[in-house]
RNA sequence: GCUCCCUUCGUCUAGCGGUCUAGGACGUCGCCCUCUCACGGCGAAAACAGGGGUUCGAGUCCCCUAGGGAGCGCCA
């Protein structure tokens, strides 16, 4: 296709992979999967403080669980750190970067001052050009870069079209600090060169960062990878994603009972498009992939969206692949254990696929999947809900035991043997298929709302649903 | 405050100067199907932020205003 492309998600591993991130993952992969291309997992764990394995963990895992691979091994930043130092004295001796000698409190005092002055808060450039003769003794110097003062930085970035930055509003940002260790800025510049990054597609909350980098690249005499900075994703009122709303990690999404696949589809799909598809293949999303097609504007995150696309995944997922699926995902889901060992338990996994059909129809995700097979899993004598007991009033209850006594009488055990056994007695009674479906459904249930009644009595069984029936039947 | 970015139905979006009386999807509402709930089918309400230009012609190009967002650390 083109030149060997080299795409890389470069998380920060302080927390779990947000959605956010997740997404930017995603559209890094389906970029280098369209153009044959890899991407490279970075994590940049320069912060020794707040970088912890368990977040390492969680993010590898969270990529797992979304089908988002990558080539190669993770590449761990901090490890990088003398590598990094090795640019710096590049730029030292190239006269491209400086020891500043600036203390906290002298930045301090820079920054209130700016701000007061209503400029915007930036270093001075006090140590810019002094001689190093004048350096204090005993206190160790930051590195700076040496950026040029006038003119104007460049971004020519695949979403966001030609950036242009004035020189004059960025200031010598720190590629050292006085302790010897990397900032992010040079670590991400250093890294993408060594790596062979040809391409960088991360959030526009980096925009202003690709500026600076620009400059840093500059200085190193490296070519500037392309970029692309993808919008970010909002809460449903329009401001940044909180935990209120979905900036929840994937295990949250894992957890809430979707699918890799429909949340995948609802990501791309979110911000970018290929015309009026809504619901495309991650195969056809890879084809279609063209980062040009990523719009500008920030877009919210719509749950109800993501459920309907996650109600479509789920029926149309084959019935065994949905259950093994469901037995997979039972471990993390609320109630899930419980489930799978009463399942166990009762062995009425058979049932379980039977009643399948009827089950996933009804349900937008994995957890409302599982509370519709409730009548599956719970025992005998079964707990009505309220609107189930409302339903069994004495002339129901009367009528199930005349049913019972007709199901008895069938042989073949079958949906259409028990649909001609019911509506025969509802036709006999002189009342309406309803009127006895539904106390039916209550005494198998316990709930007004089930999978079609037929299919119920077929899926539990008749010694079950003679049981359960008896046990709401009065005469 | 300064810099940069954004602005089509409630939401995600199509639209790349005329084919737009602005299309699709989710959501909402109604009808049909029907043993319930769903699914499915049919239908409805619903948007070019405002104002100036450019042009024979603007949702599409330019400017201004308003609103929103992001960034301005020896954090990443």
């Amino acid at each position: 296709m083109t030149e060997n492309v080299v795409t890389r998600f470069a998380p920060s591993p302080t927390g779990f992979l947000h959605i956010g991130g997740a997404r930017t993952a995603l559209f890094n992969w389906l970029f280098a999967k369209s153009l044959g291309g890899k991407m490279l997992l970075r994590i940049e764990d320069t912060d020794r403080a707040r970088s912890t394995e368990e977040a390492i963990a969680a993010i590898l895992d969270g990529l797992t669980w979304l089908g988002l691979d990558w080539d190669g091994e993770p590449i761990f930043q901090f490890a990088r750190a003398a590598r990094h130092r090795e640019a710096v004295e590049q730029m030292l001796a190239a006269g491209r970067a400086y020891r500043c000698y600036a203390t906290a409190q002298e930045l301090e005092e820079m920054r209130s001052l700016a701000q007061a002055e209503g400029r915007p808060p930036r270093y001075d450039g006090r140590w810019r050009d002094r001689p190093e003769s004048d350096a204090p003794t005993g206190r160790a110097a930051a590195i700076r870069l040496k950026a040029p003062t006038e003119g104007e930085t460049v971004v020519d970035d695949l979403v966001q079209g030609r950036v242009v930055i004035p020189n004059k509003d960025l200031d010598d940002l720190v590629l050292l600090r006085s302790d010897g260790t990397p900032t992010y800025m040079l670590a991400v510049v250093v890294d993408d060169h060594d790596m062979g990054v040809t391409h960088v597609i991360r959030g526009v909350d980096h925009l202003t960062n690709a500026a600076r980098q620009t400059q840093i690249y500059e200085a190193l005499g490296w070519a500037v990878p392309k970029m692309a900075h993808i919008p970010l994703i909002h809460g449903p009122d329009g401001a940044k994603l909180s935990k209120r709303h979905g900036a929840l990690g994937a295990e949250a999404y894992r957890e809430m009972g979707f699918l890799p696949a429909a949340l995948r589809n609802y990501l791309a799909r979110l911000g970018w498009s290929h015309g009026d598809d809504e619901i495309f293949s991650t195969e056809q999303a890879i084809e279609w992939f063209d980062i040009r097609d990523v719009g500008r504007s920030a877009a919210r995150f719509d749950l109800a969206k993501l459920s309907n696309l996650n109600g479509h995944y789920m029926r149309s997922t084959p019935d065994d692949e949905l259950l093994a699926t469901l037995k997979a995902s039972l471990p993390y889901l609320p109630g899930g254990p419980e489930a799978a060992r009463r399942l166990d338990e009762t062995g009425r996994w058979p049932a379980l696929a039977t009643a399948l059909p009827g089950l996933k129809e009804r349900a937008k995700t994995l957890v409302e999947l599982v509370d519709g097979a409730r009548f599956l899993i719970d025992a005998r004598p079964l707990a009505l809900e309220p609107a189930a007991e409302a339903l069994l009033t004495d002339d129901a209850r009367a009528l199930l035991a005349k049913l019972a006594d007709r199901l008895e009488g069938i042989t073949d055990w079958s949906a259409s043997a028990a649909e001609d056994a019911v509506r025969a007695l509802a036709e006999e009674a002189g009342v309406k298929l309803g009127a006895l479906a539904q106390p039916l459904r209550a005494a198998l249930t316990g709930r007004k709302t089930s999978p079609g009644i037929f299919d119920v009595l077929v899926a539990l069984g008749r010694e079950e649903s003679l049981g359960r029936i008896r046990d709401q039947a009065r005469s």
